[in-house]
DNA sequence: GCATAAAACTTTAAGCTTGAAAGTTTCTGC
DNA sequence: GCAGAAACTTTCAAGCTTAAAGTTTTATGC
C-alpha cells in the first residue's frame, strides 16, 4: 500500500470518528436537554465539581475542561443563577474564587450521571468487549501525541 | 464481570472517545485559524461543495452537515461575503437557491483539504492499521445504531 | 380555483466558544 | 518599599449552534 492509501485511509478513520462522536454529543445533548433542561456544557461543568468536592477554582476548572477562561465565567454564571454550583472566596487571594456544587446540585447532578451513564451504555450496547479494548488505547496515543504537541509549543 | 462494570467501561471509552476527538478538533481549528484564516464549520461545508461539483440546495448541504437550517443560513452567507461561494436560483423553485463553489473557492479548498490531509496524516501516524480497522466498524456499529434510532422516532 | 398543507428558507433569542484586551491583585527583584 | 512581571478573572467582539417562529412559494385535496 502506497504511502498516499495510508493518508487517505487514516482521513477515511477521522471522518468516521468524528461523525460517530458527533452523533452521540448530539443524542446528549438531546436528552440532557428534554429531561433535565440542561445543556453538555453545563453537565461538564458540574461533573468535574463532582469530582472535586472541595471544589475548584476558575482558572482550574478551564484547565480540566480544556476550554477557555471566558468560557467557563459564562456557564459558570448560569449554574449559579440556576443554584446548581456556588461561589466561595478564597482566603488570602482576593483574585481568584473557588467554585463547587450546592447541595442542590449534588443531588440535580448525581440524577443527571445515572441518566447519562445508562445512555452511554445503550448507545454503545453493539461495542464488543475486545473492540472496546483496543480503541480505548488507540484513542490514548492520539490524545497523548496531541497533549505532548501542547507542551513542546 | 457485573453489568455495572461493564456500563462503568462503557462509559470510560465514551470519555475518552471524547477527549481524543475534541483534541483532535482542537488542533484542526488552531491550524485552519492560523495557515488559512478560516474555521472548522467554513472548511465542512467547502468539503461538502466540492464533493458536489453541482451545487447542493441549502436544506441539502444542511442534510448532508446534519446541522440546522439557520445555521446553514450564516455560514454560507460568510462565504459568500468571502467570495469562495456563490448562490445560484433554482429554476423552477423560487424558494430554493443552489450554492456551489466559485472558481476562487475551489482553489483555495483545494490547498486548505491538501493541508488537512496531511495534519490528519501526521496526528494519526501512531495508529497502527489493525486498531484502526477495528476501530472503524466499532465507530461505524455506533453511528448506525443512532441514526436508526433517528429514523424509528 | 381555492383553501390548506407542506416545503425551502431566514430570522430570532439564547447559549456556547474563542482569542484578545483589560481590570485587579499578588509576587519578585532589587 | 516599589516598579514591573505574573496570576486570576472578567469583558468584549466575532462566530457557531440550536429550536422555534415567521415568510414566501409550491403542492395537494376537493
Amino acid at each position: 500500500m502506497s504511502d498516499t492509501d495510508i493518508s487517505k485511509d487514516r482521513l477515511r478513520l477521522w471522518l468516521r470518528l468524528l461523525k460517530a462522536t458527533r452523533s452521540v454529543e448530539s443524542a446528549l445533548r438531546e436528552n440532557l436537554r428534554q429531561e433535565f433542561a440542561t445543556t453538555l456544557p453545563r453537565f461538564d461543568v458540574m461533573a468535574a465539581l463532582s469530582q472535586h468536592g472541595t471544589g475548584l477554582k476558575m482558572s482550574e476548572l478551564s484547565s480540566v475542561l480544556k476550554v477557555s477562561n471566558g468560557n467557563v465565567t459564562g456557564i459558570v454564571e448560569r449554574l449559579v443563577e440556576d443554584g446548581h454550583v456556588l461561589r466561595e472566596k478564597v482566603p488570602g487571594d482576593r483574585r481568584a474564587s473557588r467554585v463547587r456544587l450546592t447541595a442542590e446540585g449534588e443531588a440535580e447532578f448525581a440524577r443527571q450521571a445515572a441518566a447519562h451513564e445508562a445512555w452511554i451504555n445503550e448507545i454503545f450496547t453493539a461495542l464488543a468487549p475486545e473492540a472496546a479494548q483496543s480503541m480505548a488505547e488507540a484513542l490514548d496515543a492520539v490524545a497523548r501525541r496531541l497533549d505532548n504537541e501542547d507542551k513542546a509549543e
